[in-house]
DNA sequence: TATTGGTGTAAAGGTACCTTTACACGTGGA
DNA sequence: TCCACGTGTAAAGGTACCTTTACACCAATA
């Protein structure tokens, strides 16, 4: 069971970069960077943020990748 | 901003014990009684598991209490 | 009384998440 | 050419998540 994001692709269809985006939810471009490349998956915490930033509701956002 | 749960609500509705479920889940009871007790939050892929264990959406076991 | 079931919690160890600092590469414009 | 911008990634350090093992308390029941 692998838990992907759509990040990369709210984020380009915003037309922001990972620095302003990282600005504005006060966290790193290091973050930000490895969640978009799958590193690892946010906190719950964390995911609440993006869900708000990108006002999408969570199953638009994540989705799981069955084994 | 603080991630809430209603794991314990959601549980004994279904009057599940704790350690039922930990073997259900494949997780620990001590997990589960961390999570419900808001001691921390559960990953985001634990989150799933729980979701797909209760059958509801993200938003009706977690939420935010703001601050 | 003794036992069982359900729950709460602590300590120690491993891995995941997130930070700071730093270096690198490609592209586009001055 | 030079520089700025956007992105990719690594290393080291701190905290959060989750495990195993263990002990404890309370309520119900034999």
């Amino acid at each position: 069971m692998q838990v992907n994001n759509k990040v990369r692709e709210m984020r380009q269809a915003r037309h922001i970069t990972q620095v302003k985006m990282a600005e504005e939810l006060g966290i790193t471009r290091q973050t930000i960077n490895a969640i978009e490349k799958g590193r690892y998956n946010p906190s719950l915490e964390l995911a609440f943020r993006l869900l708000a930033y990108f006002d999408v509701p969570f199953e638009q956002l994540f989705y799981i990748e069955e084994e």
